[in-house]
RNA sequence: GGGAGCUUAGCUCAGCUGGGAGAGCAUCUGCCUUACAAGCAGAGGGUCACAGGUUCGAGCCCUGUAGUUCCCACCA
């Protein structure tokens, strides 16, 4: 059992050993258990591509300090981990890697492509995981999952036809965000703007009626050959005479209307502007409203439309199978094929040969760009799915609003509720083959559409039985958002799904409020009827040293599996949650992640000592019989730190929780606590074993306290020391004990520290070197306290011997007041009259001004009435030593001169 | 344009429902005291961004200002 503990606190040579140690143990399990309450934390599923980086290890670090501690306070604690096949990331990663070998997408086929990708899938995709594991999460392996498998996918077809079904999906021609480098639509969350240098282009149209010319501004015009009005407000009263004319679009010499509309701002510009409703979001608006045709220009992969696009236009016209809204294509002639920023240059310098290009005004503008790729999105007219979002947004709305979930910190309601309340629908179908097919089945016959989940017999509508399906796959969050309940088995009503949803706790960045977790709570509601958890633990990014954004660009990132080689996993997860509170950014660096490190080797040495005394004494675990002064001191200490630890936790304030841990474990046990018993460790028979006993509770607790944290060098401790059980994981987490409490001997013991702190401030004040040591005389009304407490007098602040007494008269002695105590140490060759003088009459000054604010509150009548009796109390309490010690120190003054 | 956060010691940040400002690092002083020099014992250092207000009492609540960061929307 008790094992030799190595000299000096190593890491790396028992954090993968305690791992596997765990994992033999199967202690990470959860099963259902009636006898139990569950607590439930679905982990965000980190992309099968991704590489471990310093986002996830906080995101995981706060899930598994969670998850431990509710697993030791006696819940069935369910971490359930997984992955998400993501499929734009993938898909890419995939095709970039055949374009090395010379091999496009449509060279395979799909069904090749997909071989591929899941052979990819079964190399790389437990990459991630694996590394998670260095980190020490305790996550149910046995239960994980990937958004592709059978269940997650089973899930995935159920929700889409019950949606179909519902009228809660569609399909229709939309403006939709487009990525010419991914080749497919996203979503508008997946959109991102970036600041980029552009012009604006001022173009001249001439009106067909009147001859004259109206100037229009545009920041692209290449897609001018695609205008099919132009607009103006109908209250401007510089183009009241133009209502119902047209104008002339250059280059193309087609005649367009010239129409009314709200768009149109007569505060902007010139109060004229070009309408191109197959590739502008508000353009696309105007067209609808006033019934415009939508001519496209440009290919889906970037280039500008041809003669060929044309062709297959009008194949599709030929055989009536025309959508609403399908636009128009236009064989752009001479600037056919060519790549939209080519052809924006030969535009630009037509229009300036035949002078209609007015001027070129340099303009910033924020533009849309992919979220994986960041090439500039390209609004696009195309037959998408979308999901209707306005009867989702509404129960999701009045579930955050009534407190069903709960967001932490709780601003983020706000982020919420704004995206909620102004969500348009949303396109969940991809033009990508790594994901989840589209369960819906064109008819070869009548083209019409059937939704099921497996493919069907025939066509619903007419009975033909040649049915091909959708070409698309979905978006990823369509998966992701059915996570915390498809993962239990949903649509099956399995036992996991009865004990563990909803869910506890979600734990994720405020990055992914939009993308997942709004999602997760609309399709959990519709689907099960509930919310998916009861709070949302919102954390922020880490960033670097100066405070940026971790970046591969700027190759500031911080590799985890770096640190954790060198400072150990312990260290790390301390760093991610010391001093941080819910929802703000953390800075990363080197000093920080040493001065954790530090506390482990504290701890570590701490534990020697404690090896050191019991190995050879046969020390139970447990507490003794009789208690020391000091033992009481330190195990209420213990019992109130326990108390606001739960507490802190409770309320998601793991920064503060673990702050308090290291105080105690730093500065009560190991400073105060191992000093104070050191004497008597020394000494014989059972008032020492009893020490030894007190000691390696505390550590015992200790380690328990502080083990969610650092579970590494915790478990590896707690082996070696007498212990209950196989695992610390297992033990029970300390909470608060009325046995345990003992405010007298605390206050007893605080009595003492206090003198002894004030006689080595005093001391090194004076410069007076420890190996000199002095007699000191207590004064004090708690005499039976200070002969208690003369050992510790003696040890911790150097003195040869301590009386004790009402009063002593003494001359030319160094003379400290403290709360309870006048204490004198006659030093007196090293007593300097005048500078003893001056830094007594330096501590009245200071004592009388916090007297006279003591009692100014006192005489304070709204004070005295208002503030509540305690408090009123307090002060009192206080004036009266604030009068004890000037008392004293008067008497000090005067004994003096 | 809308919203949110931040501004506290030289640096990085805590500060729970309002009741005498804290930590780590850095600086300075003294110590190898039988776990740990990655240590121990001490010290210095703050108009809590600014201006008002509420309150017996404000770092904390309210209003405004400035600086800064971020999110959303828009941008012909």
């Amino acid at each position: 059992m008790a094992q030799e503990m190595a000299k000096s606190y190593d890491p790396s040579s028992f954090e993968d050993r305690i791992y596997d140690f765990w994992m033999k143990g199967n202690y990470f399990h959860a099963e259902a258990d009636p006898d139990k309450k569950p607590y439930t934390i679905v982990m965000p599923p980190p992309n099968i591509t991704g590489q471990l980086h310093i986002g996830h290890a906080l995101d995981e670090t706060l899930q598994d300090i969670l998850i431990r501690w509710k697993r030791m306070s006696g819940y069935s604690a369910l971490w359930l981990p997984g992955t998400d096949h993501a499929s734009i990331a993938t898909e890419a990663k995939i095709v970039e890697a055949m374009r090395r070998e010379g091999i496009s997408k449509d060279d395979l086929g799909r069904e090749k492509f997909l071989e591929r990708a899941w052979e990819w899938k079964r190399e790389y995709g437990g990459r991630i995981t694996r590394q998670l594991r260095k980190l020490g999460v305790s996550c149910d392996w046995e239960r994980e999952r990937f958004t592709m498998d059978e269940g997650c996918s089973d899930a995935v077809k159920e929700v889409f036809v019950k949606l179909y079904e519902d009228g809660k999906i569609y399909r229709g021609n939309r403006m939709v965000n487009w990525c010419p480098h991914c080749n497919t639509s996203i979503s508008d969350a997946e959109v991102e703007y970036e600041e980029q240098a552009g012009h604006f282009w001022h173009i001249l149209y001439q009106v067909k009626e009147t001859g004259e010319m109206l100037e229009i501004a545009t920041t692209r015009p290449e897609t001018m050959l695609g205008d099919t009005a132009v607009a103006i407000n109908k209250d401007d009263e510089r183009y009241k005479h133009l209502h119902g004319c047209h104008v002339i679009l250059p280059l193309l010499n087609k005649e367009i209307p010239i129409v009314c509309d709200e768009h149109a701002d007569m505060e902007k510009g010139t109060g004229v502007v070009k309408i191109t409703p197959a590739h502008d979001p508000n353009d696309y608006e105007v067209g609808q409203r006033c019934d415009l045709p939508i001519v496209r220009v440009f290919t889906y992969d970037g280039y500008m439309t041809g003669a060929e696009d044309v062709a297959a236009y009008e194949e599709l016209k030929a055989k009536g199978n025309l959508a609403e809204n399908e636009p128009e294509v236009l064989d752009c002639g001479k600037y056919a094929g060519m790549d939209t920023m080519t052809a924006r240059k030969a535009i630009v310098a037509d229009l300036e040969a035949l002078g209609q290009l007015k001027a070129v005004k340099d303009h910033t503008h924020d533009v849309g760009t992919c979220y994986r790729c960041h090439t500039t999105i390209e609004p696009m007219v195309s037959k998408q799915w979308f999901v209707r979002m306005e009867p989702l947004a509404k129960p999701a709305i009045k579930a955050v609003r009534d407190g069903d979930t709960r967001f932490i910190p709780p601003r983020f309601d706000k982020v919420y509720f704004n995206w909620m309340e102004n969500i348009k629908d949303w396109c969940i179908s991809r033009q990508l083959w790594w994901g989840h097919r589209i369960p819906a089945y064109y008819c070869d016959a009548c083209g019409d559409v059937t939704v099921a989940k497996e493919k069907p017999e025939k066509c619903c509508h007419c009975g033909c039985t040649d049915l091909t399906q959708d070409e698309d796959t979905l978006d990823t969050w369509f998966s992701s958002a059915l996570w915390p309940f498809s993962t239990l088995g949903w649509p099956k009503d399995t036992e996991e799904l009865k004990y563990f949803y909803p869910t506890s706790t979600l734990v994720t960045g405020y990055d992914i409020i939009f993308f997942w977790v709004a999602r997760m709570i609309f399709s959990a509601l519709e689907q099960t009827g509930q919310v998916p958890f009861d709070t949302v633990f919102i954390h922020g990014i880490v960033r670097d040293e100066q405070g940026r954004k971790m970046s591969k660009s700027l190759g500031n990132g911080v590799d985890p599996l770096e640190v954790i080689e060198k400072y150990g996993a312990d260290a790390l997860r301390f760093l991610l949650v010391t001093g941080n509170s819910p929802g703000n950014d953390i800075r990363y660096s080197e000093k920080r992640i040493e001065a954790c490190s530090g506390f482990a080797n504290k701890l570590w040495n701490a534990a020697r000592y404690v090896h050191m005394n019991i190995d050879d004494y046969n020390v139970k675990n447990e507490l003794p019989a009789a208690l020391t002064t000091e033992d009481k001191w330190i195990l209420s200490t213990l019992n109130t730190v326990a108390k606001e630890v739960n507490e802190n936790l409770e309320k998601f304030e793991l920064g503060i929780a673990v702050q308090k841990v290291y105080e105690f474990t730093w500065d009560c046990y190991c400073d105060w606590y191992i000093e104070l018993t050191k004497a008597r460790l020394h000494s014989e028979g059972e008032d020492a074993q009893n020490a030894r006993q007190v000691l390696l509770y505390v550590l015992d607790r200790i380690l328990r306290l502080l083990h969610p944290f650092m579970p590494y060098i915790t478990e590896e401790i707690w082996q070696t020391i007498p212990h209950d059980g196989e695992t610390v994981m297992l033990s029970e987490y300390p909470h608060w004990h009325d046995e345990l409490d003992f405010p007298e001997a605390a206050a007893e013991m605080q009595r003492i520290m206090d003198a002894i702190r004030a006689i080595r401030n005093r001391r090194s004040e004076m410069n007076v070197p420890p190996s000199r040591k002095a007699k000191v005389y207590v004064a004090t009304k708690f005499p039976r306290t200070f002969e208690d407490g003369k050992a510790f007098i003696i040890k911790l602040a150097a003195a040869t011997d301590v009386a004790v007494a009402d009063s002593f008269d003494i001359e030319g002695a160094v003379t400290i007041v403290t709360a309870d105590a006048k204490i004198y140490i006659p030093l007196d060759e090293l007593v300097d009259k005048e500078a003893e003088l001056k830094r007594l009459n330096k501590e009245l000054e200071q004592l009388q001004k916090r007297l006279a604010q003591s009692e100014g509150k006192l005489k304070n009548q709204g004070f005295v009435s208002k503030a509540p009796a305690a408090v009123v109390e307090g002060v009192r309490n206080q004036a009266a030593k604030e009068r004890e010690q000037i008392a004293l120190i008067e008497a000090a003054i005067a004994a003096l001169q």
